[in-house]
DNA sequence: ACAATACATTCCTATATAGGAATATGTCAA
DNA sequence: TTGACATATTCCTATATAGGAATGTATTGT
C-alpha cells in the first residue's frame, strides 16, 4: 500500500511545510489567491494546488467575490491535531522536570569551577 | 519534485496512522517490539519498519536489553507539531464565539415553538 | 556449537504526490 | 463582443512510500 492521500485528513495535509505556511498566512484574515503567491513567493499554480488540498479537508474557507476568491484559514480544522499532540504535553513535562533535575545534580557532585 | 520523506520532520512522520498509534502506546512507558506488535496489530516487519521511521525523527527512544529492545515515546519530539497548531487556538475561540452568538440571535429573532 | 528467539533489513509493487509547463474556465471592463 | 485578468485544472515525471514476503543479524539458553 501506498502512502496516504495528503487529502485524507489534517495530519498529512499539514505535513507540507509550504501548506503549513498557507494556513499560517490566512490565519483570521481573507486573502485573495494572488496576495498568497506574492507572500508565500511560490508559481499561482502550484498555491492553487496547495489551496485545493487544503479545501478537499476543510482546512480553508473560500469565497467567491467577482473574479477573485477569498480564502481564509479554518482554524476549527487544525483542532484535531492540536489535541492529539496535547496528549503527550504531561510527557515532555516530566522530561524536562527530569533533565533540570539531573543538570542540578551533576552542579552539585561537580560544581562549576571559579 | 516528488512529496517530502516521512523522515524529514516530525510532521511528516505523524501524519501515519499507525505510528501515532505507536506513539500513543509508547508514551511513558517502555515497550519492546513484540508487545507493539500484539497491541497494534500489524506483522512485525511493518512495526519495525514505522518505528525505524520514528527513530529517524528523534520521535522514539532505544534502549536493548539483551536480545530485546525497549521503545519509549519521545515527547519532547512532538512539541514543534503542538507549538504549531497551538498559534490557531485563538482563532478557532473566536469561531466558536461567533457560531454561538449567531444561535443566540436567531433563537431571538425565532424562539423554538414549544 | 546450535537451535530458538527477537528484531531489522531487503526486495517487490501499486500509488500518490509536488512542481513545472501549458491550457482551460470564469468574470469584469470598455 | 473582445481582451485582460484571476484562478483552476490537466499533463508530465522523478520520487518515496506502506505493506507483504523473505531473509539477515544478534543474543541467549542448553
Amino acid at each position: 500500500m501506498a502512502r496516504a492521500a495528503t487529502t485524507s485528513d489534517a495530519f498529512n495535509a499539514v505535513a507540507e511545510p509550504r501548506r503549513r505556511e498557507i494556513l499560517t498566512y490566512l490565519a483570521g484574515n481573507e486573502r485573495q489567491v494572488g496576495e498568497i503567491v506574492i507572500a508565500i513567493g511560490l508559481d499561482q499554480p502550484s498555491v492553487s494546488k496547495h489551496l485545493g488540498v487544503l479545501r478537499n479537508v476543510g482546512l480553508v474557507h473560500v469565497r467567491r467575490n467577482g473574479r477573485h476568491r477569498l480564502y481564509r484559514t479554518n482554524a476549527e480544522a487544525i483542532r484535531p491535531v492540536h489535541e492529539w499532540t496535547q496528549t503527550f504535553e504531561r510527557y515532555w513535562r516530566h522530561q524536562l522536570i527530569r533533565v533540570k533535575e539531573r543538570a542540578e545534580a551533576e552542579m552539585k557532585r561537580n560544581p562549576p569551577t571559579e
